[in-house]
DNA sequence: TTGACACCCATGAAATCCCATGATATCCCA
DNA sequence: TGGGATATCATGGGATTTCATGGGTGTCAA
């Protein structure tokens, strides 16, 4: 399973590529697709990536689900129609697409945010506010990590 | 497993010609047949595709169902005898169909919609309500995807 | 002979490849 | 453990390829 974790910001260059931070790609090698798999955050004004294993899983998820039913397809749609697979260059950029950056508002900096099995990219500032904004409200709730059941 | 991600739209030309995304494209790579299946959603205005592999899999499927349920031999007889193989042509058009076309009221701009081992294939304006109905549903019965075995 | 359709070529825009550069980080050996 | 030698990385930009698209031509069958 790929595991992202860290704060790295990159330049976005005029022809709107960046270099994806060294650490994920390599968590990200050796998977069926190379480079990373997109989506617009619809919690927060940032992009989401992760790699194709966790879509795969994605995938096969939706698929214990009847197929042709009406459940299968509102959710497949929603999850997979508006993603993106964003293939890594030979120095490991990526491109992100103009609508992403729009929505993120990226113009010449990103920063990307591991999550654990996810990532995000932020504009810079943008992420500023909302570490602050994250820090109190976890500090307000007491937040813990729920106990898992054990590694498998 | 052919993976199918994003959305993309393309211009259906005067032949009724259309190309089909790159990225779905390799997916299908080095299948038996070298192009899509395509066959009416029946419950969408849409055209489904998959790749000839997904089409075998559904096909014993249903040959080991069918025996006990009406309803899904119904629904593999309405799916495989409107099937139809598409080929790419040398640059990686298909031509739809006149009767698909119809279905889906598509007539000169055509929008390929990734839904993890299928696609759909539908007329732009249509597939953008059609999106917006299904976030909305799923989000409104609190759709998630089935929690699985676990991360590996 | 007239469509329908496969095959071929041309084109512009966009994405990707490839090489060069400087800045860090890492290695290695005294 | 210091400090030069060597990788690794992020970044820039020109050259090349891919991609979607348009249109012509040949072929086979009704």
């Amino acid at each position: 399973m790929a595991v992202f974790i860290g704060t790295f910001e990159n330049k976005v260059d005029q022809k709107g590529r960046v270099s994806v931070p060294a650490v994920f790609r390599q968590s990200l090698a050796g998977l069926s697709f190379s480079g990373i798999v997109a989506f617009r955050s619809h919690r927060a004004d940032a992009i989401e990536g992760c790699g194709m294993d966790f879509m795969e899983q994605m995938i096969s998820r939706v698929s214990e689900i009847d197929l042709f039913s009406e459940t299968h397809d509102d959710l497949a749609t929603t999850i997979f129609s508006d993603s993106q697979q964003l293939a890594f260059d030979g120095t490991g950029r990526i491109m992100l697409p103009q609508g992403f950056r729009e929505h993120a508002g990226i113009t010449d900096r990103a920063a990307f945010v591991g999550m654990g099995q996810l990532f995000q990219i932020w504009q810079p500032d943008a992420l500023e506010r909302h570490k602050a904004a994250a820090r109190d409200r976890a500090r307000a709730q007491r937040l813990t990590i729920p106990a898992g059941g054990g590694g498998r």
